[in-house]
DNA sequence: CATCCAGCCGTAAACGTTTACCGATCGCAC
DNA sequence: GTGCGATCGGTAAACGTTTACGGCTGGATG
């Protein structure tokens, strides 16, 4: 396999030194004799930089990384939609990673951030920022950005910032919702409690009720992963303990999905038996039969957040830490969709 | 922002020569005391070897790329979920381009292969692998493994490897179970003729029609894109036009979509009046009302059989070109399930 | 004609590793 | 006590760039 061609290469055949075919190269000012010299046995000889070299040099390499739990959930896939092309715009190319959900590969991705083979990261810890996810990111000394909740007590001067959403807000909007449409007693289908997004759910969905008059009953809670079956499973589970159930709230589209296969399987109404309503708003939910009501914690925004900020710090150095906070709002849809009440459309199921 | 320690930093800590401290951290045959010596400074000062001097020196990068048309699209998640992981329990990094279809984007990402910032590229060029293509792949001497069709006039010994499905026998599949449900007047939605797929799957539609002894008809043959909104735009034309179908056959899953969306816009049955069959069978299939009858071409199996062909290469060093065809098979759902035929489900929609 | 300055360009160092090569040291055998 | 071989580790080069520094050349100026 003949190497291919370096500066040394087309010094010699231009007969000049190696700085000055970099500097003609790299487009500083040069003699147009030697510039031409050197642009003619540059192309004769089809250069191309090395790339490692330079990041060598340079110190940078024009990467980015993204971490996510996984790269088969539609929430991750719209925020890489929106990322990708943001950094390829200002020249950085996306490293992903796809850490399943599992802390120690967390902060494996963060831990090799110090090999420095990317300029910085975007990351969406499932299982939230640990103190050593923050020694970590310190440690680093390059830019992270954080989607999802950070702690309180983040270290002056650490290169962070934070894009999240108020899936508490999220929650409150969807039970709501079933509120106004005469529904009383909501099931509620979650995912692991010991994840961010399911502790504050847990939690958002215990004050919404408070807040509604509600009791707060435990047996109408199911607690499972973020997946379908699961959801299915949870579903199933719940139904059996309790039949009379009006309504669902699903910590994402996912156990929706998984929710609906059930209550289809067991011939209940959607939304006339039991009403349906999802999280994250993810493309499923306009596929699905009935098209699912979905609070929307605004995926793609959020990765046009992270991506801003870290292309900012990129860019323009060190700052203070910044946060951006993206705004849940309701998408209803076919499945809490019940004909002559307000805010419902009785078709489009 | 202090620089972190390098293996000079810990040679002096160490009082030894840099030469050891790497002989150590590499494991080489080294006396016990040294070891310690070594070890315990690089633990004290927390030593992280930096990746890109190491791939210069090693002339590796640990880093794949795989570049496609779209990462919103299931069928390339389908893929990376599967690579992702294998490349990760090989050691390599993997790096996502999203191409948007755009064939300068595509030359693009193939000549970068030159700049050495992967050991490898798994691609899937929606356009065809042209000429230019190939003359990119043979300049930069990495291993390439293209998904998708390959020109037959391959120049000797270009490490490229190939990954296709057999498009022709999907539609042969789609068509003939139509047929064996009734179905006599098929309408075809298809991508852009264009792009590989298209093209294949419009002379398949071609030739199965024939086969089944159905004539062909121009009217009953639509063009637009890959996307919903396209194949819903592309199923209201043809519903206007042959308002009298009793079939359509999609040229992938997003297009059968737009066109369930505009048959129950219309108030037609699916499958009653008009039964569906999508293509790529991919996650969508089980989630539509009803579910999508779908021809599934293994975009698993597809993504990894690429990461195993590419892994190969780079662990074993050169060799002939492989090709490796994944079967394609037909996944009956609702969309096409006519109660009393046989090889479909009454239910299940 | 001497001096100065500007403009070019070449030499060499640096980025942080790995590794070929060789010299030193030690133990052992004679 | 000498010599030999094995073992260990240090020096230096190499990977392919970028860039600080200084030397050379030429023209302009006094």
């Amino acid at each position: 396999m003949t190497e291919g061609p370096t500066i040394t290469t087309i010094a010699q055949r231009a007969g000049v030194s190696i700085a000055s075919v970099s500097r003609v190269l790299n487009g500083l000012p040069t003699r147009e004799d030697t510039v031409r010299r050197v642009m003619r046995a540059a192309d004769e000889l089809g250069y191309v930089p090395n790339s490692v070299a330079r990041s060598l040099r340079n110190r940078r390499t024009d990467q980015v990384a993204f971490a996510m739990a996984d790269i088969g959930n539609p929430v991750y896939v719209a925020m890489v939609r929106e990322i990708q092309p943001m950094l390829k715009e200002a020249g950085y190319r996306l490293l992903i990673h796809s850490t399943d959900g599992d802390a120690e590969d967390e902060l494996g991705v963060l831990r090799g951030l110090r090999e420095r083979y990317v300029d910085g990261l975007i990351i969406s810890p499932l299982r939230g920022v640990t103190e050593e996810h923050v020694r970590a990111i310190v440690a680093a000394r390059a830019p992270v950005v954080v989607i999802g909740a950070l702690p309180v007590g983040m270290p002056e001067g650490a290169p962070v910032d934070n894009v999240r959403t108020d899936s508490r807000t999220g929650v409150r909007l969807a039970l709501d919702h079933l509120y106004a449409i005469g529904r009383r007693r909501i099931g509620f289908l979650n995912g692991p409690l010991d994840t961010v997004p399911g502790a504050a759910r847990a939690a958002a969905y215990r004050e919404a009720l408070e807040a509604l008059g509600l009791p707060y009953d435990e047996d109408l809670v199911e607690v499972g992963d973020f997946y379908r079956d699961s959801g299915a499973r949870a579903a199933r589970a719940l139904l059996s303990r309790v039949p009379g159930l009006d309504a669902l709230m699903c910590a994402n589209d996912l156990i929706a999905l998984g929710a609906l296969d059930v209550l289809r399987e067991h011939g209940r109404d959607v939304p006339g038996d039991v009403a349906v309503v999802g999280m994250d708003d993810t493309d499923l939910a306009s596929v699905t039969w009935p098209t699912l009501t979905s609070v929307s914690l605004g995926s793609a925004e959020r990765g046009r957040a992270a991506a801003t900020l870290l292309l900012d710090r990129l860019q323009n150095g060190p700052r203070e830490p910044r946060v951006t906070v993206v705004r849940p709002s309701l998408t209803v849809r076919g499945s809490t969709a019940v004909p002559g009440l307000p805010g419902t459309a009785g078709d489009g199921r």
